[in-house]
DNA sequence: ATTATCTATAGATCTATAGATAATGC
DNA sequence: ATTATCTATAGATCTATAGATAATGC
């Protein structure tokens, strides 16, 4: 661990505070506040805003980026599996599962749209990295990765605003006749995709609070999705 | 025609001016501009603005409203078939096309972005209707139209985005290959599928400047992307 | 006479900084 | 002594309207 005066924990937890308020304002869609509406939200002294950023845009832009990248962690948390379309199915099933055990999270990625279907972090290069290995291995039918790539991404993507405005549907039926859905495109047989959609995921709350050696067990305070 | 006095049509020139310069700045993504802007932009006076609208928010609007509602024009175009996959395969293939040939309407509707996969007009309800129809005829495996709607409008808006950021890539390719992937998704054989998307498609460009009899056959002046 | 548009601007709002205050380092 | 934060505000920017001007109707 890099060691770290005071000064630096205090100009972390106020830049980590603004982040947090300006996921909080795009999980509204509300970026068009004033500066002060933000600092005010933050907990902090307007003059503050600029130690940090020289404008909005870049606030928003860094907490958007801080988002995908938790994303990305929770991700990598997924065990992995001899049969990339096992692989490729977990992902997109968590994914999903996602919308509803973190909905804040999950509008702050929409908020980005479509621009996602082309981030370096999160669900897209696995899904390149497991398609292109399933192509590879004969496991699925011989596509363009390119193409088919966007198309689960843009899905994924659709179905978690569909979730995010209809909050009584079942999440993990969406996921998994999602996954079934990508499966079948990929040219695996109805039944054998089924059947992958159906194995065990792992419980989704507990990638979600890992007990790792670099985190603190106690109930950490109040920070940007992403943890330091 | 309703009869129309000279003051509706003076009002209908500066109101559809204004959506015209909406809609340039929609596809530059900067609708964080100034009324004053727009006005000039439009070439009207800043008074007018509030004459036709009370804020920016409702001037986008309508200015992506008017870009569906064109879109949706041009689907109407295409011609009917019996089997419900060729239909629907091409309108995947001549939406996907349009991104090179209207890259501006493109741009206007990726700004609505995911919101557009609930639309009720354009691809949407099209896809709807064509899967329903294609499952209730045994074409298409039997899946769940909810969720597979959503996932053909995002993918489409995925590679819509894809085009217009990297503009070398061929749209015809990249159009056919979707409509492949979308048609293994509901269940044809492969082979099937390539063949559907192997037809004859009409000409984009006839689509676009239709000689439609309540059209004038004159080259029309500059308007909003929907005729009036 | 009526309606729409245009010009000028008052008032509201927001940005970004200067200078004061508070916290930490040594 | 140094660094970060906070408060107050000057100046820039924007909104929305009032009143003047131009176009059309009858």
């Amino acid at each position: 661990m890099p060691t770290q005066t005071r000064f630096d924990q205090r100009r972390a937890r106020t830049r980590a505070a603004l982040i947090t308020a300006a996921q909080k304002l795009l999980a509204e869609r509300r970026t068009n506040v004033p500066v002060l509406e933000i600092t005010q939200l933050a907990d902090v002294g307007l003059g503050s805003f600029y130690n940090h950023f020289t404008d909005k845009d870049e606030l928003f832009e860094t907490a958007v980026d801080d988002a995908l990248e938790h994303f990305g962690s929770i991700l990598d948390k997924l065990s992995d599996h001899d049969d990339p379309a096992v692989v490729f199915a977990q992902s997109l099933r968590l994914t999903v599962r996602l919308c509803r055990s973190e909905p804040e999270l999950t509008r702050v990625l929409l908020h980005r749209g479509l621009d996602i279907t082309v981030a370096d972090r999160g669900l897209v290069p696995r899904a390149r990295r497991d398609i292109e290995a399933g192509i590879a291995a004969g496991r699925f039918r011989s596509t363009d990765s390119r193409i088919a790539v966007p198309i689960v991404a843009g899905g994924a993507l659709a179905l978690a605003a569909l979730l995010d405005t209809d909050p009584v549907r079942n999440a993990g039926n969406v996921a998994d006749s999602f996954a079934v859905d990508m499966l079948c495109m990929l040219g695996l047989p109805e039944s054998d995709a089924v059947e992958i959609c159906g194995l065990d995921l792992p419980n989704v709350d507990d990638l979600l609070t890992p007990t790792s050696s670099t985190e603190s067990p106690t109930s950490p305070p109040p920070g940007p999705l992403l943890s330091d």
